[in-house]
DNA sequence: CTGGTCATTTTTTTT
DNA sequence: AAATGACCAG
């Protein structure tokens, strides 16, 4: 054996040296949490290199971009310079590597060879048009149960033919029909939709014989992780893969599965071995994350849970500490005593911020905390990976270069051709698109059209010849010879440029004179300097096959701006965690799914929020609610704060809570109930200001409007100096919108914002 | 055509 | 609480 496969093998339990070494046939990993589950799959790839396999014949598909380049990373670092066949391996989403796919088979995919790809804005909006065009109300059918009927149908390979045929009752019928003219629209827009990525590609793989042969031969050892979590199209991708070589390698764990929503079908995994006959199972349950008592607690837990195989989980690093349960008041008396806790824990046990985190249910909980966390001056990261993509300015500027890229997409098309407003208002749309309609035009034709449209004024004729050249000028600017990925980056960069200096996006929001503008401004300044470092992955390039040099690919301008458009549309909220910031990490339990903290913090702890109440329907649900719990408890490494507050405004509506049933499910033997959370400390500690119970002061000074009439400078308690921009009359009281220094604009009930007049 | 006001609705998780 | 959409005055 040579050196490097030795070393790989080292600090191994039996059962990891096992998974590592494992080369030819079909492998299950069961790996339960914080069991080394990434240390197995990173060394085995680096194993089977090693083992003279060329990396361009490995596949390895995880569930975030993050997870995959940080495999990457990993992998490099374990394998020597000077292996052979060390470069070319292909480490990517389901999502990401599916879109190349298509595009490399655009032709016998039958896709557009430039297609976009929607993410949920553009499918909603592709949506609402479907809903028009199928003449149901938009009443009863929402873009959201709509989209959630017709991606649930694609995730389990179902076309909108498929779905007709099965349409029985009136609404499955009725969805149809939305389903249809919602393919109709991508069809004619050139795009795709997220789900469409696996679905197509199912399709291609499952019927396209051709191709599928030249990927098996290609793509020798397939690696799957998460595998709990891959639904019916991924199934068949995965299968169709593996077919002929069955050299399929699936880790993931039954009892961490949490997207069944999402169509993730946890039979993927627990029926592996009846699909591959021969497969060799090894089961990874010693936890070297966690310490004892959380790590049992959780254990008890996830046995609430029927229809589970069994499979203790034991840990070897001490009992520890025992999970802190605690009741609060109110969601800010909640979060102000996180934070409290966390700080003790950087005080007294030197535990850095990055080394903590708290989890929340839903997304609407992290702004109680994020609040704490910058009322207390302690740093915080919230895991958002898409919270700068959504921001208007570069969704906008993303819709221009999509255009660009793609002539056909409407949807981008729709969005900013007004963007800033240029003249071009729904009046002039309407018409053109009428114009269109009649004349079966595309709508950006009818723009060029524009002399022939009756009953537009000059004006808007002007304008829309105006954009019209625009667009054309910038993609005539795209025409140019193709280079070295890092040239091409640059002229990229410039497109960006141009796009938001010619737009006029940059004038709009340079004239402004307020913050949020000169926010805007510096956003697009990053997207641009985004452009210039954009380095496109190769793994798929035929170069590495070929044994060429992988760098060496040459891009056009068009080629990398597609790809740019595809790596910006499938960021995931996990890839923005950032652990060399010094930060505290705010997210999702989803967003959680393998990571891990020296302190974790989840709040919420509460019917309703976990279990959701939208989750509580079924049992089926609830189990998967049970399980993120379980996920979520077992990020912790040492300490575990779990909580719930006894009140929770919701929708504006203060209401009281049921703790959540897994609070009763915790064993009281390796959990500390703190009782009432006045323990923690009593009012004072806490700003609680804004809890319900408070009194709005005297009730006869009613705080007026006139006190504050809009310019004048204001003091608020937690937000400090600020100016009113705008006070209104509701029936509830007068609302004032408040521009706070460094905050943003704030909108608040006169009578309750402890609010005064600063000069 | 634009920008503001008012009323209504919203109830999860995400590639 | 916040976001969207309808409506209306300039």
């Amino acid at each position: 054996m040579q050196r490097s496969a030795v070393e790989l093998l080292e600090g191994l339990t039996e059962p990891q040296r096992e998974a590592v070494a494992h080369i030819d046939g079909p492998l299950l990993v069961l790996a339960g949490p914080g069991s080394g589950k990434t240390t197995v799959v990173t060394r085995r790839v680096a194993y089977l290199i090693g083992q003279g396999i060329p990396a361009w014949q490995i596949l390895a598909l995880t569930f975030t971009n993050k997870a995959a380049g940080e495999m990457r990373d990993r992998v490099e670092r374990m394998v020597p310079g000077e292996v052979p066949g060390r470069r070319g391996l292909t480490m990517a989403t389901f999502h990401s590597f599916c879109a190349r796919l298509l595009r490399r088979y655009s032709g016998a995919a039958g896709v557009a060879e430039r297609f976009s790809i929607y993410d949920a804005a553009d499918q909603r909006a592709a949506i609402k048009q479907a809903v028009k065009t199928a003449e149901l109300s938009a009443r009863n059918f929402t873009p959201a149960a709509v989209a959630a009927a017709i991606s649930n149908a694609k995730n389990r390979l179902m076309t909108a033919q498929a779905y007709t045929e099965h349409a029985g009752d009136f609404y499955t019928r009725s969805i149809a029909r939305v389903y249809r003219a919602y393919e109709r629209v991508l069809w004619s827009n050139d795009a795709l939709d997220f789900d469409d990525l696996l679905l197509v590609a199912a399709r291609l793989l499952r019927d396209d014989e051709r191709v599928r042969q030249e990927l098996q031969e290609r793509y020798q050892y397939l690696l799957i992780d998460e595998y709990q979590d891959t639904n019916h199209a991924q199934f068949v991708i995965a299968h169709a893969l593996a077919a002929a070589h069955r050299n399929i390698c699936v880790v993931g764990d039954p009892d961490q599965s949490i997207y069944g929503w999402r169509g993730a079908d946890i039979r993927n995994i627990l029926e592996f071995e009846e699909h591959y006959g021969e497969a060799v199972v090894i089961p990874l349950g010693q936890n070297f994350r966690s310490t004892g008592h959380i790590v049992a607690a959780a254990d008890l837990l996830i046995q609430n849970n029927t229809g589970r195989k069994h499979k203790p989980l034991h840990t070897e690093l001490g009992d520890g500490e025992k999970p802190v349960v605690v009741t609060c008041r109110s969601e800010h008396h909640e979060s102000a005593l996180i934070v409290e806790a966390f700080r003790r824990r950087q005080a007294d046990d030197a535990i850095p911020w990055k080394d903590m985190a708290v989890l929340y249910r839903i997304n609407a909980l992290s702004r109680v905390v994020e609040d704490a966390f910058r009322g207390a001056q302690v740093p915080y990261v919230v895991a958002r990976g898409t919270a700068f993509y959504d921001r208007k300015e570069v969704k906008d500027a993303l819709a221009y270069l999509r255009l660009i890229a793609n002539p056909n997409d409407e949807v981008a098309l729709r969005r900013i051709v007004n963007v800033p407003v240029r003249g071009i208002g729904k009046v002039t749309i309407d018409k053109i698109e009428l114009y269109a309609i009649n004349r079966q035009l595309r709508f950006f034709d009818a723009l060029r059209d524009v002399e022939a449209v009756k009953g537009l004024t000059g004006r808007a004729q002007a304008s829309v010849q105006r954009f019209v050249t625009m667009v054309d000028s910038w993609r005539a600017g795209l025409e140019t010879e193709s280079g070295d990925a890092e040239v091409v980056a640059l002229a990229l960069a410039e497109l960006v440029e141009q796009v938001v200096r010619e737009s006029g996006m940059e004038t709009l929001y340079r004239r402004s004179k307020s913050e949020d503008d000169l926010a805007r401004l510096e956003n697009l300044e990053e997207l641009i300097s985004a452009a210039a470092q954009f380095v496109p992955s190769v793994d798929e390039s035929d170069a590495a096959v070929r044994g060429e040099d992988v760098g060496a690919r040459r891009w056009t301008p068009a080629e990398l701006l597609g790809a740019y458009l595809e790596s910006v549309a499938l960021v995931s909220d996990a890839d923005a965690i950032d652990p060399t910031r010094g930060a505290v990490t705010l997210m999702t339990l989803h967003a959680a799914k393998g990571l891990e903290f020296e302190v974790v913090a989840m709040v919420g702890l509460e019917e309703g929020l976990l279990p959701h109440m939208r989750a509580a329907q079924s049992d089926f649900e609830l189990e998967e609610e049970r399980r993120l719990c379980f996920v979520g408890m077992t990020r912790a490494k040492r300490h575990l704060l779990l909580t719930r507050a006894a009140t929770r405004a919701h929708r504006g509506l203060r209401e009281r809570t049921i703790p959540s049933r897994f609070l009763q499910e915790l064993p009281r033997e390796e959990v500390t109930f703190s009782g009432q959370a006045d323990e923690y400390g009593d009012s004072d500690a806490f700003d609680d200001s804004e809890s319900f119970d408070e009194d709005d002061g005297s009730g006869g000074t009613r705080t007026g409007a006139r006190s504050f009439p809009p310019g004048c400078l204001v003091r608020h308690p937690e937000f400090g100096l600020g100016r009113v921009e705008s006070v209104m009359q509701r029936p509830k009281g007068a609302i004032a919108r408040v521009r706070f220094h460094g905050v943003g604009i704030k909108t608040l009930i006169l009578e309750y914002a402890k609010l005064q007049r600063a000069e």
